[in-house]
DNA sequence: TGAAATGTTGGGGCG
DNA sequence: ACGCCCCAACATTTC
């Protein structure tokens, strides 16, 4: 006893950045040296189709990255591919642990995670503190003035800004603190292979300030042929980039971004005010009741982009072949999926969690769930997207619809999987008498 | 952060 | 000149 040196732990997880990170800032300040560490969480790595994996390639490069900042102060990232409950038990044998710090995780396995981790170091004496970093404005941080959270996105975000004013956005600086960094001299950095996954050559999206793209954002967002929205994402849900830097630079230059961004911390909030959309079920809960034609031949189609509608097949291909889709695109296919095919979103938010490289629990189930109407401030369920007219808006030229779908002008596209007016009227017969509506 | 159906209006062709 | 009708164009309602 005594003959372990006493160090804190910083847990990073959804934040893989060593600049402005709040909870890594507060545990710097209390002085006791500070081991960062990082796991491959197995529960989630395990489920996951190898050898190949973007994202698991992209938060590897990420830590090399931190790894080689801190391997310059003399420390170093430990990392690790097992359980958290295992590592902490292993950590704790090890060290004399004062604290333990990570930052807020709102999802739901995320939460049981976090209490479970909790209870075992309590139980050891040790502390377990989590700071907001993820979001502006967390859980209840915003809510209508008799206490409740809002489900309707306009009050939302007036409230948030009134708010903003108030609470004005705040930078964690560490620079003066990295001699806090605890020093030892074999960091462990976990090879890509020995967790059964391979390196492919791919090149993501810039961790840049979209100084030029905010500037016209209002006009050009909505055309997937133009390069007009930050792709950001990716970036936003590993924490690669930071929420505070990002609003702190919306704010001065696009209201309409800026949305954007609330659009993001609203549909977290919704996310840790009602756990039951995070576990498969909807917001509204009458929309349960829906019987859904999951028909899987056309799931299938929808899946490989192979619908008959030009721009519904080229936003899938898209994501297919790139981890992308241009948001305006996201809309029109999931309101194809959920109205014209009659099958449960659930389907389509499972198919983009698996190939969204920006895919994030909270703005995935809250744009699905808008789509398909069951969500807060959801499209009603009649609002059904017009592939054609929605075409005819917002890529006129099939500028966006020739990149992807090649062979769209030529006898091998294939015929429409369901015809327009067809599917418009079945679909708000099939809401309607689920959701008892008369009609 | 729709679309389609239905209703209204007003200009102009034409008997 | 006048009224009737057609039908854009726009507005409102409905799904």
């Amino acid at each position: 006893m005594g003959t372990k040196p006493e160090i804190s732990i910083f847990w990073f997880r959804r934040d893989l950045r060593l600049e402005d990170n709040h909870g890594l800032y507060q545990l710097l300040t209390r002085g006791v040296p500070v081991l960062p560490i990082f796991i491959f969480d197995k529960n989630i790595l395990d489920k996951l189709e190898k050898p190949h994996d973007l994202r698991v390639q992209f938060i590897h490069q990420t830590l090399v990255e931190i790894n080689w900042k801190l391997l310059e102060l003399g420390s170093g990232l430990m990392s690790f591919y097992s359980t958290p409950e295992e590592v902490f038990s292993d950590l704790m044998k090890r060290y004399q642990i004062k604290e333990v710090v990570a930052n807020h995780d709102y999802e739901p396995y995320a939460a049981e995670r976090d209490e479970q981790i909790k209870s075992i170091l309590n139980l050891a004496g040790i502390h377990f503190n989590t700071y907001k970093d993820h979001v502006i404005f967390e859980k209840n941080e915003v809510t209508k003035d008799d206490g409740l959270p809002y489900t309707i996105f306009t009050p939302y975000s007036k409230k948030w800004k009134l708010r903003l004013t108030k609470d004005p956005i705040r930078h964690f600086d560490i620079s003066s603190m990295l001699d806090r960094f605890l020093q030892f001299k074999t960091p462990t950095m976990i090879p890509l292979e020995s967790m059964g996954f391979k390196f492919k050559e791919f090149k993501f999206p810039p961790k840049t300030f979209p100084e030029a793209i905010v500037k016209d954002y209002g006009d050009n967002r909505n055309f997937p042929a133009i390069i007009g929205t930050s792709k950001l994402g990716l970036h936003l849900r590993f924490g690669t980039i930071s929420i505070r830097a990002l609003a702190q630079f919306a704010l001065l230059r696009s209201e309409t971004y800026l949305n954007e961004l609330i659009w993001r911390d609203f549909y977290h909030m919704i996310l840790w005010n009602f756990p039951h959309v995070g576990k498969g079920k909807s917001f509204k809960k009458e929309y349960d009741a829906i019987e859904w034609r999951n028909n899987e031949q056309e799931f299938d189609k929808w899946c490989k982009g192979q619908t008959g509608y030009p721009i519904v097949d080229a936003g899938m291909r898209e994501l297919f072949q790139t981890g992308f889709m241009h948001n305006r695109v996201r809309m029109i296919v999931a309101s194809f999926l959920t109205k014209h095919l009659l099958i449960d979103w659930r389907w389509g938010e499972a198919w983009f969690a698996k190939h969204l490289l920006d895919f994030d629990l909270a703005a995935n189930n809250g744009g699905w769930q808008w789509a398909a109407g069951s969500g807060c401030d959801a499209a009603p369920y009649f609002r059904v997207f017009n592939p054609a007219l929605q075409t005819e808006k917002f890529d006129k030229k099939a500028e966006y619809i020739r990149k992807w779908v090649p062979e769209f002008d030529t006898l091998d596209y294939p015929q429409p999987v369901v015809i327009h007016e067809f599917a418009r009227k079945r679909c708000l017969d099939n809401y309607a008498k689920f959701l008892k509506k008369n009609s």
